[in-house]
DNA sequence: ACATGTTGTTGCACAGTACAACGTCGGGCG
DNA sequence: CGCCCGACGTTGTACTGTGCAACAACATGT
């Protein structure tokens, strides 16, 4: 097996290691938050208020799910719905001000802790790291 | 916020992101074998024979879940148990001839996946990358 | 106006997971 | 040696996340 093959053997092996323990290590991290609903209301937060569709496509979920979710994002007054003026099937999504507040907090727990993880890894190293996972996550 | 904190979010997104999709995309891949089995028989394919609760602390997984799921794999005939003769309480993991074939079918099918988005990649790129997922992924 | 497609919701079924209680065995200490 | 504690695995129970299918409401093009 040529070196290029072997490193993506060894990129596929990580990947799925890490994904096989990134719900761990969210409730972990911020047990009030999943990561599903962590990365529901980080990607409205982002966009800026967005469709249940988008949610779902962008995270390859059936679009139930999303709506399930939605709506215990809901229960819990971290987001407010709003019919699309534009099209009235549609709604947009928008984190309260409780759920902005959240958000915060849990980002403010990951970054402490995958900070920590980076103690000896030189600022290039990060960098160029960061780089490759946006170029990788880009084609996704 | 610092270049080096942007960077740590960058790959805290990314990471999240991709952990999302993950599920998603190994039934994709191989319909027959999901992400924990075949993370499972992955592993205990490359330690050559491993005991449930090496998997178990490996995928901060709870040995009851690793032992059903170890269950439903013996059911398919994709593993073996041998009561490990230095130990009466262990087990010793292996899988069989049936396993390592869809193992590697499985591996097969993920390779040609990751191969083909990389193909834009140089292969000191694809390299370093590598190296970078398996020294964060050391310090999991 | 009607057929078709898009958006979200609900009913149903199932996989994956954790926690707790338990049986079994091994190892250290009196 | 005999006991107790700790490690390994299994089983009962409950919950979350997920997908699929059927549906309702709205939009769009012909």
């Amino acid at each position: 097996m040529s070196g290029r093959e072997s490193s993506i053997d060894t990129i596929q092996r990580e990947l799925t290691a890490f994904a096989r323990r990134a719900r761990h290590k969210a409730s972990q991290l911020h047990p009030d938050l999943s990561l599903v609903t962590y990365s529901i209301l980080d990607l409205m937060n982002e966009r800026g208020g967005c469709r249940a569709a988008d949610v779902a496509s962008y995270f390859m979920l059936d679009k139930s799910t999303v709506s399930r979710q939605v709506g215990a994002l809901e229960k819990l007054g971290l987001l407010v719905r709003e019919t699309d003026p534009d099209d009235q099937r549609g709604q947009i999504l928008r984190p309260t001000e409780a759920g902005l507040t959240l958000l915060r907090e849990a980002a403010e727990q990951r970054r402490l802790s995958f900070t920590e993880r980076f103690t000896d890894w030189d600022d290039e190293d990060v960098a160029r790291f960061a780089d490759y996972l946006a170029r990788y996550g880009a084609a996704d």
